[in-house]
DNA sequence: TCTGGGGTCCTAGGACCC
DNA sequence: TCTGGGGTCCTAGGACCC
């Protein structure tokens, strides 16, 4: 272990939540959960002020809105997080070329691999520099961890949060560590929780003294000889830039169990389609295939196939995952299937004809397996979804606040504008279209911004509102009087909400999900929605006086022009909306 | 309104081979 | 004609992480 604090963790604050509240100003200071809006979703994340109500991530969204039923509820946009993680990895680039990527929010950086940093002082400096120039370059905040080790970093920045920086000694590790539960080392979830707690064991100072050859008995080898190094602090483990991946899958959980076995057997057919597809896109091909049940009771089990050689032939696989559900009952109903391959090898396809044959034979696929039934298909008005990016052509930009009965209610803002007005309009209204998100920082990009760090909304002066310039369309209401409390700025967002309660214990949410797949839908489910709640109408929305035009190039970015609904249709179990 | 989606690593038993 | 021991591969499941 290096005797200077130079592993850095980095842990981007709330992170799907943050950068909601950066791209929708009357959201900031408010409750945020983003997450699957459907029957079935769980929190992605939620917002430090929903945190204050009991939400966290993973939490089914039911009990979310039971705990904060006037939050605003968002289904996640992962193009927008990945343009902001990556704008936040290339900073991380600048400071060193050794760093770890663990998630879209999350990464390791070795200070001392770029000379970034070789002592405390110098690792302290990199450290808050690195904070500034990621709240300027994307608007939202990270929090810092530093110290000797990977492990010890990560829960340096645990402590550190929100928005803060912590540095750990070298030297003081273990008297730090001591008196922490044991759920604080990585590893240690709630089962080994569980099992060490009925042992008499709570704490990382008892670990330890519970002795390796007792945590080996106790929890096997390789957990009980990692967690005895970690109770004393010692971690080696070496920040690794590139990881192989190891495994391709996906799946779906359906908003109602499937009984139908020819339904079972064709959404098999389109997941192992989907998986190809995945494993082309990476570029691999692999031997083992898996499919995945879990049954109407929750119970979950899996099959595999391992093939003489690696393939990405979609009718192989299509085959083997078909050949695996005759092995599985399915009576009493599926929630989830899914389809993945392990085994991988790089795809170096030298034939291709071969490999043109199977895109065809993907095409095919495409056409061949149906879609659901029709009642089961989101119907028309669920094409809009709490949070997404929408366009009016009178209006401006704006994203969609709740949708149902045959409105949708939209609030027009942006990230620089005031907080905006809300309109609802018919579903079908022609001059409303889906819009892709406009960046949090205007001229984005990796250059630093104009603005001092703060971001976005800046300070409470004047942002020019496109709205407030537009006449006043039909069925809105024009004026809202202006709150204060809609001009939360940036700066201090978090910082109001003071330390995780709890020490980040249950509280530890903030776990964001990676991404997943594109094409994502849950079928089935009608998806009821709440009445177009104008209830944004009550909210602090008030535009902000005066403001005709919108600043310089705010506005571009979106002209890629409008996506069908259905390719950046959301994640975590469809669904429906809600209304902040 | 009770539980997402994408991964990683480990264990354990059986088959098979030497 | 009483059966050891080790290595590797495969399968299934579980814990954990974000």
């Amino acid at each position: 272990m290096r005797n200077a604090p130079t592993v850095l963790h980095l842990d981007m604050d709330a992170f799907f939540a943050s950068v909601e509240q950066a791209s929708k100003p009357s959201l900031r200071g408010k409750a945020v959960v983003v997450g699957g809006l459907g029957p079935r979703g769980v929190v992605a994340t939620a917002s430090y002020e929903a945190r204050v109500f009991g939400v966290h991530s993973a939490m089914p969204m039911g009990q979310a809105r039971r705990l904060a039923p006037h939050a605003a509820y968002l289904v996640p946009r992962f193009t927008l997080y990945r343009t902001v993680s990556e704008q936040v990895m290339g900073l991380l680039r600048e400071l060193s070329p050794l760093i770890e990527p663990l998630s879209l929010d999350e990464a390791f950086v070795d200070l001392e691999a770029g000379g970034a940093a070789w002592d405390e002082e110098s690792a302290r400096r990199a450290g808050e520099r690195l904070r500034a120039d990621i709240r300027a370059v994307t608007g939202v905040t990270g929090s810092v961890g530093l110290a000797a080790s990977k492990m010890l970093a990560k829960i340096a920045s645990e402590q550190a949060k929100p928005d803060g920086l912590v540095l750990i000694e070298p030297g003081t590790e273990r008297a730090l560590l001591g008196p922490m539960p044991v759920r604080i080392l990585p590893g240690v979830g709630p089962a080994t929780g569980d099992h060490l707690r009925r042992a008499g064991i709570t704490t990382v100072e008892e670990l330890a003294e519970a002795g390796e050859d007792e945590l080996v008995r106790m929890l096997g080898k390789a957990h009980g000889h990692a967690l005895y190094a970690m109770a004393l602090a010692r971690d080696e483990r070496p920040v690794v830039a590139e990881r192989e991946t190891k495994s391709v899958s996906v799946e779906d959980t359906y908003d109602v169990d499937i009984h139908d076995r020819l339904r079972v057997g064709l959404e098999v057919q389109r997941l192992a389609d989907r998986c190809v597809r995945r494993l082309r896109e990476a570029g691999l091909s692999g031997r083992t295939i898996v499919l995945k049940v879990r049954r109407y009771d929750f119970s979950t089990l899996t099959r595999s196939e391992t093939l003489r050689g690696p393939t990405d032939d979609p009718a192989v696989i299509r085959e083997a995952a078909a050949r695996l559900l005759d092995s599985v009952d399915t009576t009493g109903g599926v929630r989830l299937l899914g389809v993945g391959v392990s085994g991988l090898a790089d795809y170096t396809q030298e034939d291709l004809f071969a490999q043109a044959a199977g895109e065809r034979a993907v095409d095919l696929a495409e056409e061949t397996v149906p879609e659901a039934p029709a009642e089961q298909v989101e119907p028309a008005e669920r094409q809009w979804r709490a949070g997404q990016d929408v366009r009016h052509d009178d209006w401006g930009h704006g994203w969609v606040q709740g949708s149902g009965l045959g409105r949708v209610t939209v609030r027009f803002e942006t990230p620089q504008s005031g907080p905006g007005r809300v309109r609802t309009f018919r579903v079908d209204d022609p001059a409303l279209a889906p819009a892709e998100p406009l960046p949090l920082v205007p001229g984005t990009g990796l250059a630093h911004p104009a603005g001092l760090p703060g971001g976005p909304s800046g300070d409470a002066a004047p942002a020019p509102d496109p709205v407030a310039a537009v006449r006043p369309a039909s069925g809105g209401r024009p004026g809202h009087p202006a709150s204060a409390e809609g001009r939360v700025p940036v700066e201090g967002r978090f910082s109001s909400e003071g330390r995780l309660s709890g020490g980040g214990q249950g509280a530890c949410a903030g776990r964001d999900v990676r991404q997943p797949s594109e094409e994502k839908r849950a079928p089935g489910a009608p998806g009821v929605e709440n009445p177009a709640d104008a209830s944004g109408e009550g909210q602090p929305g008030g535009g902000q006086p005066g403001g005709g035009d919108q600043g310089p190039g705010v506005d571009r970015v979106s002209s890629g022009g409008a996506r069908g609904p259905k390719s950046w249709s959301g994640a975590l179990g469809g669904g429906a909306v809600s209304s902040p």
